[in-house]
DNA sequence: ATGTATGCAAACCGTTTGCATCAGC
DNA sequence: GCTGATGCAAACGGTTTGCATACAT
């Protein structure tokens, strides 16, 4: 999926923003990363293209997108953040402590709570991008296997 | 409710840690907080019982907390970690984007969430302690009314 | 007495910012 | 040509780390 497919340019156009080469090539990065990407991994594929861009292109950049809402921004919990391309539906992820393993999950049972906590608790959730931490099936299998006598399990 | 209702110094104990008045003074913050804390609010509190105290052992006495399931740490977003004393029942956190506001959640609406990703994707989420962001009643109520023809609304 | 925890200071890493230059419109 | 974007480099803030000393056990 190419950025291609969206107006991306008509967008910053009409928020009063100039189309510069330098953002074609960061958002063409953002979409050709897929999934999750980092800013390291974003400016390395921009690089490539044009070895003269700056860091701070790509953060100036990556805000104008996510303020402009073609890009979703969320927190890894590594202190650095993840970009992802805006797609039709959302959807969040599930991110594996053990192996690192991701996983894209529909928005149905994330927004089954937030329209919970809408009616009890008035809140309007804004959150559009969720990633939970934990264990995926394939570990959990390896966890539940006898373990060898080396540490208790603490975890 | 204060740390004294626990056994800290047993659990430090038996993970092979040593009882230090740092630590003691560390883990009474982030008690005394009561909710979400920064660093700085830890660090700050403990200051007051202990000029000399470091944020170094501050940080490596949050870690070892957090280890040891004493303490909860949560990403605010901001790029700053929320520390919480470990209670009870879990419960999770809505901040507004807005005012700022945060009021408590039940874990029950969260467990249900986890609860169908483990049916579904058969997902262990072990996320203790969630924060979602959104727009509070209040600030809701603040952007229903006609707002002034000053700037368009834009974040 | 032993080995861990502390305080100090400097490094680290992701991110932001000031400023002169360059380029889109 | 005017205004905003870029590149460069330095600053910034939260967090981590190396090391000598102090202290809990």
């Amino acid at each position: 999926m190419s950025h291609e497919s969206m107006n991306w340019e008509q967008v910053l156009w009409a928020a009063g923003h100039r189309v510069t080469p330098q953002r074609a090539r960061i958002l063409d990065a953002v979409c050709a990363a897929g999934g999750h990407t980092t800013l390291g991994e974003i400016y390395a594929r921009a690089s490539r293209d044009d070895a003269a861009i700056d860091r701070s292109t790509v953060y100036r950049a990556l805000h104008l997108f996510v303020e402009l809402g073609l890009v979703f921004a969320a927190d890894t919990g590594d202190g650095e953040t993840a970009y992802e391309i805006r797609r039709p539906q959302p959807h969040h992820h599930l991110v594996c402590r053990r192996c690192g393993a991701e996983q894209e999950i529909d928005d149905a049972v994330v927004r089954a709570m937030t329209r919970e906590i809408a009616r009890r608790h008035a809140f309007h959730v804004t959150t559009g991008h969720l990633v939970l931490f934990g264990t995926c099936a394939r570990c959990q299998a390896r966890e539940a296997t006898p373990s060898p006598p080396t540490t208790s399990g603490s975890g």
